[in-house]
RNA sequence: AGGUGAUUAGCUCAAUUGGUAGAGCAUCUCUUUUACAAGGAGAAGGUUGAUGGUUCAAAUCCAUUAUCACCUACCA
């Protein structure tokens, strides 16, 4: 054994050895009791794992890496996500489609091409990690069994009337040329531009309406203006009509409750089209709607018209009179040129500043446009009612508990799920449509073809949409486990999963919808419990995305990487070339000699110890470096005892020792405690014990202690029990010596392999009177190094006063033990109770100051009271 | 606007549900000793954001307040 710890040199040979011996291989087992299952969320194809993955797997690990030892038969599935919207964006960025046209077909065959090469990538680092993932059976979002289930739940829910086809106003992503859902959007602080822009009334010359809007572009698709029915300042208007500022078109003033007088100038425009309150109110008033643009955000050449039942009544060039060219310009060009027009006209009244949010896409970040489109939804209202039931009674725990409360109220507040989407790398929708745009669902054409006999097969032309990323990730936790195949010994053996290990961002998109699915296809609940783990930000707090560049990679902490190639690794392929020079200070800062390797215990013992209740969790380096200085602790420990205890012959195990009572002890205590921390998913508070126990009490002390006796062998059994509970946290480390201690017979056990070991239990009778010993003679050595700190170059005489008859046998007996700190003591002194200690204690107050000048100290203990007299070298 | 949480040593965070506020990093002093100098020994560092209440006892429970973060919704 070397003597510093050098992880990278061994950490590859362990994991393949765990492989060979089918170390993470599931027994059958009939018995559901003994069965423990976790679940992952599956990393997205959309690039390699980053160090949230890495935290929430190795908590993942540690739990399922504990509960097999604990004698459970253990399943962790382990899969990935396809990420449609996500993954097509990129591959298309990276055969630049903008420049080609290309097929369907090409496009995803190239899409197939990267999820190979990622699927690949992903697996090895989940390796690298240590997750000890079942890898006999792992899975894929968009595999045929997926699909296949898929489509059958998207039937049973149609047939339920679950889901249903709508045109209805939506979160359009222009760039992606896709819809969103809701959750797909996040909103941004801006500050904008209000102009108010002035309608002239039909009858009355030079009179007008002046309203407020941030979106002049869409003037042209008004189709009324709008104020409150009891706002004075309106109430004669309230039916009169004006004339549309831009294209003359004569609108109507309606009155509607949903206007707030305070707010603009009390008088709105209505744009049922392109915004989702006047969308609503258009409904109310059955109002047309115009709809002015393009799937990819520009003005259309034609607008349409459509009722307030989305049919299509014409289409009408977009006439401006004055030729102004506003056809397929982007929105901010065409609101400049309104604007001029409107200036020339002298319409535009004023212009303010406001503070406002606008929506963005989180796929693709540019501007979401309101668009009327025809899309497919899911009634939630029902599914989410059941789900809210089980969660209020607890049939499914959220740890931490105020999760429950997050996830409740979303639920309370659910909205249809809109699961279409335009882009082609997803799980087609499993409709057809005639000739005469009839509806047909079925699985194929075949399907179909066996249900209604008289279609014609030729004529089925199958929906172009996908669905949703999210609908397959909302039936992944029962997919996984073979449905929707009857009588399958998985399913019935494993579901409800044990276990799910989430960050509280996918509660809305993954958890809760996981939840409402599985009670309605399977009528059970998907998991039992679900521990939410906090974010990791990076060491100021901030999210860590590649435009800011304070991505951590896990693998650059384990193997370590210089300044200059974690500069480059974060200025590569930068869209946004500006903040190159940012990335390149910061990065200096917090990184002046670049990251040191730290190997992957290190990082697992890091991870597991930030791991606390907290939202935001800040990377702090100095946590990993301090894990290091643990493994390498636990290495030396391990070399000195490798390098000074020979094997013996027969072993014998017998605690008569004072010392080994006293390390038993604290071992049985932190057995009981990793039980109750695991319980509860606080491997922070497990790490601290673990590491407080291994440096403090087994290398400070119990290392120091058997020094003194040579060749003692109860310190092989010690080291046994130690490596076992230590395993599912650094399970390369404790392996590894493992190995070299079986190998010299300095460990003996039927298993080849430590992580096949069972979990160490508590030893009993333990003498708590030895223990009280070993803590006294620690105390006495701990005083005796503060006298020897301020005395340097002198020895101590140390007399002891005050104790107990019996415990002063022992002691005496043990007197080697103080050899520790043999190199300042000179000689003790022990005294059993002194006749009258409360006139001892005057003379020591009154000769307080004699004593100092003779340099005698003295230390008052509950159990005795110590005096320190100098002595010259 | 509503909701959730946070505020503890110079910094990053704990405190296992009310019982002596603890770690790491940084600082200072000492220490090249055969497991470990990325060591070891010792020291210094705190009115737990503020105010009030309940209690034998409060960082922890309650109320008020300040600041910050996040989530949801809205903004003409």
């Amino acid at each position: 054994m070397h003597n510093r710890y050098n992880p990278n040199y061994f950490e590859k040979i362990i994991y393949k050895l765990w492989e060979k011996n089918n170390t993470f291989y599931t027994k059958k087992n009939n018995k559901k009791i003994n069965n423990f299952s976790i679940i992952m969320p599956p990393p997205n194809i959309t690039g390699n794992l980053h160090i949230g993955h890495a935290f929430q797997q190795i908590i993942m690990d540690i739990i399922i890496r504990y509960k097999k030892m604990k004698g459970k038969n253990t399943t962790w599935i382990m899969g990935t996500d396809h990420a449609g919207i996500a993954t097509q964006i990129l591959v298309e960025k990276k055969i630049n489609v903008l420049n080609k046209t290309i097929s369907d077909k090409y496009l995803l065959s190239e899409i197939w091409k990267w999820k190979k090469k990622y699927e690949k990538k992903i697996h090895k680092q989940t390796k690298i990690l240590g997750s000890s993932v079942d890898w006999s059976k792992i899975h894929f979002t968009l595999d045929k069994y997926f699909s296949y289930a898929v489509k059958k739940a998207f039937i049973k829910l149609y047939k339920n009337n679950l889901i249903y086809k709508t045109k209805k106003i939506v979160h359009w992503d222009k760039k992606a040329r896709t819809v969103l859902s809701d959750l797909e959007i996040n909103n941004k602080k801006t500050i904008l531009k209000n102009w108010y822009i002035k309608y002239p009334l039909q009858n009355k010359k030079k009179k007008y309406l002046v309203i407020a809007t941030t979106r002049p572009e869409t003037i042209l698709g008004d189709v009324a203006l709008a104020v409150h029915p009891k706002d004075k300042r309106y109430i004669n208007y309230i039916n009169k009509k004006v004339i549309n500022p831009l294209n003359n078109n004569i609108i109507q003033v309606i009155s509607d409750d949903y206007i707030k007088p305070q707010k603009g100038t009390g008088c709105m425009k209505i744009t049922p089209a392109h915004d989702f309150h006047d969308f609503d109110i258009a409904q109310r008033h059955k109002l047309n709607m115009i709809n002015i643009l393009n799937l990819n955000g520009t003005i259309k050449k034609k607008s349409d018209l459509y009722n307030y039942k989305g049919k299509k009544i014409t289409s009408n060039t977009i006439n401006l009179n004055n030729n102004a060219k506003l056809i397929n310009l982007n929105t901010k060009k065409v609101r400049k040129k309104i604007i001029k027009i409107l200036k020339k006209k002298k319409l535009l009244k004023k212009i303010e500043k406001v503070k406002s949010t606008i929506p963005y896409s989180n796929k693709t970040n540019c501007v979401i446009e309101p668009i009327l489109t025809n899309q497919w939804y899911i009634k939630m209202s029902s599914l989410s009612l059941k789900a809210i039931d089980y969660i209020k009674q607890d049939k499914i725990i959220f740890y931490p508990n105020k999760y429950k409360k997050i996830c409740l109220s979303w639920m309370y507040n659910i909205k249809d799920w809109c699961i279409s989407r335009q882009i082609k790398w997803g799980h087609k929708i499993p409709i057809w449509y005639n000739k005469k745009k009839e509806i047909f669902i079925g699985l194929n054409k075949k399907d179909i073809k066996t249900k209604y006999k008289h279609i014609k097969i030729n004529e089925l032309k199958q929906e172009k949409s996908v669905l949703d990323t999210w609908f397959s990730s909302s039936l992944y936790s029962f997919v996984c486990l073979g449905w929707p195949k009857k009588n399958n010994n998985k399913f019935k053996n494993f579901y409800p999963i044990s276990l799910v290990v989430s960050g509280f961002d996918i509660i809305f998109f993954w958890i809760s919808r996981m939840i409402m699915m599985s009670l309605y296809l399977t009528k059970k609940i998907p998991f039992k419990k679900v521990f939410i783990t906090g974010l990791i930000r990076d060491e100021k707090g901030a999210k860590m995305s590649k435009s800011i560049g304070n991505v951590i990679d896990p693998l650059d902490l384990i193997k370590g990487i210089s300044l200059n190639e974690l500069i480059h690794k974060r200025t590569k392929n930068l869209i946004n070339k500006n903040n190159i020079k940012k990335i390149k200070l910061n990065t200096k800062k917090t990184f002046p000699n670049g990251i040191k390797p730290h190997g992957i215990d290190a990082l697992r013992f890091m991870l597991a110890s930030i791991n606390t209740p907290n939202i935001k969790i800040n990377l702090n380096l100095n946590i990993l470096k301090n894990s290091y200085h643990f493994c390498n602790k636990l290495w030396n420990a391990c070399r000195y005892i490798y390098q000074n205890i020979k094997p013996p012959k027969k072993i014998k195990i017998h605690f008569s020792s004072l010392v080994d009572q006293w390390i038993i002890n604290k071992i049985n205590y932190l057995i009981i405690r990793y039980k109750k921390y695991l319980y509860s998913y606080r491997t922070d508070l497990l790490c601290k014990e673990i590491f407080i126990f291994i440096k403090y009490h087994f290398c400070d002390w119990y290392i120091e202690f058997i020094k003194i006796k040579k060749n003692n062998h109860q310190v092989l059994f010690i080291i046994h029990k130690i490596l076992k509970f230590i395993h599912p946290i650094t399970p390369f480390i404790t392996e590894f010596i493992w190995q070299k201690f079986t190998k010299h017979k300095l460990i003996i056990s039927k298993n080849q392999l430590l992580s096949k070991e069972p979990f160490p239990c508590i030893i009993k009778h333990i003498n708590k009177k030895n223990i009280k010993i070993i803590s006294l003679i620690k105390k006495i050595i701990i005083i005796s190094r503060k006298i020897k700190s301020k005395n340097l170059n002198k020895l101590i005489n140390l007399y002891i006063f005050n104790i107990p008859l019996d415990i002063k046998q022992i002691l005496y007996q043990n007197k080697c033990l103080f050899k520790i700190s043999s190199s300042y003591i000179n000689k003790i002194f022990l005294f059993h109770k002194i006749k009258n200690l409360t006139n001892l204690k005057k003379k020591v107050k009154i000769n307080k100051i004699f004593f100092r000048k003779k340099k005698i100290f003295y230390h008052k203990e509950k159990y005795f009271l110590i005096f320190a007299e100098m002595v010259e070298r």
